[in-house]
DNA sequence: CACGATTGGCTACGTCTAATAGCTTTTTAG
DNA sequence: CTAAAAAGCTATTAGACGTAGCCAATCGTG
């Protein structure tokens, strides 16, 4: 029996085409992509879950390189701006990743954790320029998230019924900026 | 053999508490919960993926049910913090029927279109005070639904690691409110 | 009231997925 | 060159969904 020269890496790089193409991801399908039985791939992954659990650490240390990438060199509004834009387009283009980092970081995992803290420091890095500390960045961290986050999710579940979904997101971003930039005045 | 007596209500019922347990909604779990073997309930319900239609239809209404009671006879900043507040406590209440709030309706089935439709509906309205009218009110829903939306799932995903959550939550409410009574000066 | 039709249970079975055990072959290390 | 480790395999188990078809309980109508 020839060997098919798999790796950890490979099977969970199979694994993300599968999910991005919207598939299930049944170690069986893994399998038979890589022209393999099902149980030689316990061989490098230890099972459902745990190849789950490397699929969502790399995208959130992916989705966290692609922010950082884009907000680079870029203060307040446009650090904003981009940050946003960048969010929305790496959810769309990978919908199967992205899914993957929604699910809470098993504590376990100290690799999840971390990519999970990752992305939440891009986020509060971005908002550096605006002079936030304390609990008024935690606060605008949140924001920014849940705000994202919800409109991406809502997209991808195909909750948003009408057309104009570009201007709505642009609005909703030049809301954030100006939020942002009148935090303090943000009381409760 | 003695009837259970069972109904498509009585096993839609006790997959919603089973849902909102945590427990994974199985149809040997319900079986076994209502004093039946599995096949039964196919007496009752067409298999897995209707009785998730069901549930998720049932779930949309009330919490299209549960915002319009809280919001009705308010307006502006007090009809967004009633429907921030009654969305967030029904979406924490009820993790299980929450989550099946948030798949896209299956356009073949009226029921569902017409549940997911009465939520947003009530979203809608609940922006008359704000005078807003067309794009600017198709915008500004958008933006309501994501940020709640975002923050009920980063947290029910567990993704906000440190405290201060409800701090967090009033001001994102108050940066919301704050935003809509300029929604106009928004602009792209 | 009786009896046929409908309803609501059941058992048995088939398929799919995940997972484990244990064997064989290939590759690698010393 | 050989022994050990790695990477395949087959076979099997367990659990989920789903279908077929049987039989008892209930209902409706003459």
């Amino acid at each position: 029996m020839p060997r098919a020269g798999l790796s950890e890496d490979r099977v969970v790089e199979e694994a993300e085409q599968l999910a991005d193409e919207g598939r299930p991801v049944t170690l069986a399908a893994l399998a038979l992509r890589l022209g393999v039985q099902a149980p030689s791939l316990y061989k490098h992954v230890a099972g459902a879950d745990a190849l789950q659990q490397l699929v969502a650490t790399r995208a959130k240390n992916e989705l966290a390189d692609v922010l950082a990438r884009a907000t680079v060199g870029k203060a307040r509004a446009d650090a904003v701006d981009a940050l946003a834009r960048a969010y929305r387009e790496w959810a769309i283009a990978h919908p199967g990743r992205y899914a993957t980092t929604l699910r809470a970081p098993r504590m376990d995992d100290a690799a999840e954790v971390a990519a999970s803290n990752r992305a939440v420091q891009v986020t509060f890095d971005a908002l550096a320029g605006y002079g936030l500390e304390g609990d008024d960045a935690i606060d605008a961290t949140r924001f920014i998230r849940s705000t994202l986050h919800g409109f991406v999710t809502l997209k991808a579940a195909g909750a948003f019924e009408l057309p104009d979904l570009d201007r709505s997101f642009a609005r909703m971003v030049a809301a954030l900026q100006q939020s942002l930039a009148n935090w303090n005045a943000v009381t409760i």
